[in-house]
DNA sequence: AATTACCCTTAATCTATATTAAGCCTATTT
DNA sequence: AAATAGGCTTAATATAGATTAAGGGTAATT
């Protein structure tokens, strides 16, 4: 549970009673590989943190395939904001593709812990500030490179997950199927 | 003026004090057609709030073309999270598109008022907070949709932006060519 | 240990979208 | 008022990446 807390100290530090508010507050769950913390057409409930394990947000499309969204791996934050937020339900899956442990904090606690302690409006503002300069340069990626670069770029900026991830799962996230990977990496290999 | 704290009547109300702080930490300034407020290679040093007029962002590729991360209209907040946070030269330009009425927080003057008001952590917070779920359901579809479906989808969330701007914008922002788009265009035409 | 499910690759064919090029039209700028 | 730069369209050709199909490999589940 401290690793939690740890995140912070990047940010803003907690003191000792924001630390014991935000821990009060967490539940430790253990996920098994492929069950969904969270499906299409409910409604999202919980902030997440990963302790352990890596999980996949993604949408289906009207012909049944899948699109990755991100990843979230050790000591990283995920949950579909959409939906927690607007209390609509989701049009995504987030799916354990590891055996993992996570802490979860409910949507009402975290406003209290919003209301009572100014410090996490500010912590999860930076937080969230930096999800979003990744989308948007993942964005841009997707409209301004080809898929050859975009593969090259993503190998540079998660080594760890490289490893960890079947290439279907990266595939999908890169926004290209399976084959034409291979593809790519035959190319790859033979230069 | 009075219209950038209006803004956070959507979300928190600002009281006397705040409104205060904020205001006199606004600057305006009248931006022509085609001018910058953000060019890349320079470092953003400016949360700014649309008051009057329409400003496009984007990115260009290693072959010189333009590619629309957004477009940011009346009484809407606009820069470059990723510049402005990280002090780092900007990889994209903020251009208006039409004659522009705009203010401008510097982001010395942002951190103060982070600082001693908290509300504005929050007010901010929740501003990103609608700007990321804009941006992944925007993602989505790219991956999910065809160009067709995301021309249709346009025309749905931004009817008032259709008409002011030029099509090549609109298909930049797409990730189409206009020559694609003419032809999309076309297709829905003769149905 | 066997079985099943999933993963990876190769290759042929297909398609959505890009590129190039040309012509016309409508705003801006001079 | 003329000149220029952009914007829109059509059509021919080109291409990045999808689809379909098939075979062999490896890890998960029974």
């Amino acid at each position: 549970m401290e690793r939690a807390v740890k995140y912070f100290d990047k940010y803003l530090p907690l003191d000792d009673h924001e630390k014991q508010a935000l821990l009060s507050r967490l539940t430790e769950r253990k996920i098994k590989r492929k069950q969904y913390i969270l499906q299409e057409g409910d409604t999202c409930k919980y902030f997440t943190y990963v302790v352990e394990g890596c999980f996949k947000m993604y949408g289906i499309d009207h012909s049944g395939s899948e699109h990755n969204l991100l990843f979230t791996a050790e000591d990283d934050w995920i949950t579909d904001i959409d939906s927690l937020h607007k209390e609509r339900p989701s049009k995504l899956f987030i799916e354990a593709i590891e055996p993992s442990v996570i802490l979860q904090i409910s949507k009402g606690d975290l406003w209290y812990l919003y209301t009572n302690y100014p410090k996490f409006d500010r912590n999860f503002r930076v937080i969230i500030e930096d999800k979003y300069i990744e989308l948007q340069n993942r964005l841009l990626q997707t409209f301004s490179k080809t898929a050859y670069e975009r593969y090259e770029s993503f190998l540079e900026q998660y080594p760890r997950l490289t490893n960890r991830l079947p290439n279907t799962q990266i595939a999908s996230y890169l926004g290209i199927t399976p084959e034409f990977l291979s593809k790519i990496r035959n190319e790859r290999a033979t230069k």
